[in-house]
DNA sequence: CATATATGGTATTTCGCGATACCAAGTCAA
DNA sequence: TTGACTTGGTATCGCGAAATACCATATATG
């Protein structure tokens, strides 16, 4: 019956490793692409080959193959937003690069798939939750602290708490933007669209809105 | 059996419409607490009382009755971020003033529960991420931009896209805590921490971080 | 080649829950 | 009071999917 797919990639009796392998490659693109709850068995033996009896063999069932990737994933998705920084060159190309680099991984499709999971079943996986914050927007916004702490300490900016800037800035990175494509309201934004957002949001860090730049002491007159 | 839980606030036999109208309240308390899969009409009707058919009847269904209140909970839960900006006042008045209004509302415990629904179920009901969209964070931000065009328009500020600034100024005020109390990573901000997060976004939207204010020609030395 | 072991595939069981049906009980009108 | 109608409560059905069991088939070993 279903056996016509033209049987494509099924390799046959892998020994238990290599099957393992398969297997959790094929869980977590279905796993990203559908949710945990919306993700049946079926679809994943479908998509990797083999059985159920090696699923329940090797992880004990859905929860136990959920639970033995999802932190693998986490990280290996989120490794785009964990770019270090060169803390020596000058702030604003350093702030530029970085927020370019974060922005594109923001709205990379397996960040966005991986983050849509993690809101959605965090709840019921609290390991998730956590792994996807910490590997994700909480090791983005560390490096970032560092960067601002630096220049802080070459004079350069004040801050009180760094560490606060540095979330307020991805957060305003993030823009009602990333809930919209979240959301699914809208498509993820093409480079000409996250190069307007970057320099906007650079330039309200540096130096703020106010036209009167401090327009200081000087009534030129 | 079960009939032993005390009968609280059962009553029995109401018209139609007033048993309607407990059957929204009920529900839509169940399905923000827990999400529309983990909700069961049981649940429902165990808070409600009356019966299934009541159900069927008035609505068709459970997606029947979801679709008949996610509208208007979205709405009503969200009108906390509607608040209109008065756009005579001092800019910075009005800046903290809306920021702590956005900020307390949007750790609303019946906020954070809809953002929660919102993103978890937003793709099998569009309508639910439309309406919640557009009636929380978008029209937040819409209010914002008039001030800041009001502020532009007297000279006060500059800004190229007021509607970016404005929706990055959110960006900003969620922070990484939002998403961590989204996570339930850590609990919602208390007062202290919000007024604290509100200086900063105010302070560095309206200066900037550079500590040479614009510290600008003058080689004093 | 034959037997043991492990894996693939499918059938069967179990369970939760939405949907439906049915009966009892209460409400309303004449 | 009586009879038609509405609502409450429970039992039943159907479906989807996880969990389990069973048989067939392939690989390994002697």
């Amino acid at each position: 019956m279903k056996t016509s797919l033209s049987e494509s990639k099924k390799k046959k009796n892998l020994p238990a490793a290599q099957r393992q392998e398969v297997l959790l490659k094929a869980a977590s693109e279905v796993f990203l692409e559908k949710g945990y709850a919306a993700t049946s068995l079926d679809d994943i033996i479908g998509r990797a080959g083999g059985s159920r009896r090696s699923i329940y063999a090797q992880f004990g069932g859905k929860e136990g193959l959920f639970n033995a990737l999802v932190t693998k994933i986490a990280s290996q998705a989120l490794a785009p937003m964990r770019q270090e920084i060169d803390k020596e060159t000058d702030l604003r190309e350093a702030l530029f690069a970085y927020a370019e680099s974060i922005l594109s991984a923001l709205f990379t499709p397996t960040v966005l798939d991986l983050s849509r999971l993690a809101l959605a079943d965090g709840a019921r996986f609290p390991d998730l939750a956590k792994v996807y914050f910490a590997s994700g927007p909480g090791s983005a916004v560390e490096s970032l602290t560092r960067l601002l702490e630096a220049a802080k300490n070459r004079g350069e900016i004040q801050c009180l708490r760094c560490d606060i800037t540095a979330s307020q800035f991805v957060g305003a990175l993030r823009d009602n933007l990333y809930l919209q494509v979240l959301l699914r309201l809208r498509p993820a934004p093409e480079q000409e669209e996250r190069a307007a957002l970057v320099t906007s949001v650079v330039e309200i860090f540096l130096h703020g809105i106010l036209t009167a730049r401090p327009k200081p002491q000087p009534m030129v007159m």
